[in-house]
DNA sequence: CCCATGACTGATT
DNA sequence: TAATCAGCCATGG
């Protein structure tokens, strides 16, 4: 079975835009739920390159990483973080949520 | 082809 | 709770 780049951020892509309204998901999860186990970091290659895909209809502001916040660099970070506060999901001072509760429980 | 980097994770200290 | 570290692999120089 031939993997091209592209079946691979399909795959993601896919799992991603399966994350309910108001749950969160890490890039494990992710990945796994891909059939990618253990490959987190490409999870986060691939929402990178949708940057400048502009796909609207993947929900990146619900993936996040295993410590229940944001991973993304600088302003990135709040925008992701205000996206979700708007779809009710909850940080502490700290811009961390609580996965237990806002985690996406599959 | 080799090397460094990155929207990561889980175990260990 | 926080800092370290090895493992992970596509991507770009």
């Amino acid at each position: 079975m031939k993997r091209t780049t592209d079946s691979l951020y399909s795959v993601i892509y896919r799992t991603v835009k399966r994350i309910p309204k108001g749950r969160v998901a890490t890039y494990g999860q992710i990945a796994r739920l891909a059939g990618l186990p253990g490959q987190a970091r490409l999870v986060g290659y691939a929402l990178h390159n949708l940057r400048g895909h502009r796909d609207p209809h993947v929900p990146w502001q619900r993936v996040i990483n295993a410590r229940g916040e944001s991973s993304l660099p600088g302003l990135d970070a709040e925008l992701q973080r205000q996206l979700l506060k708007s779809e009710g999901v909850i940080f502490d001072r700290n811009g961390r949520t609580d996965l237990l509760q806002f985690g996406w429980k599959k």
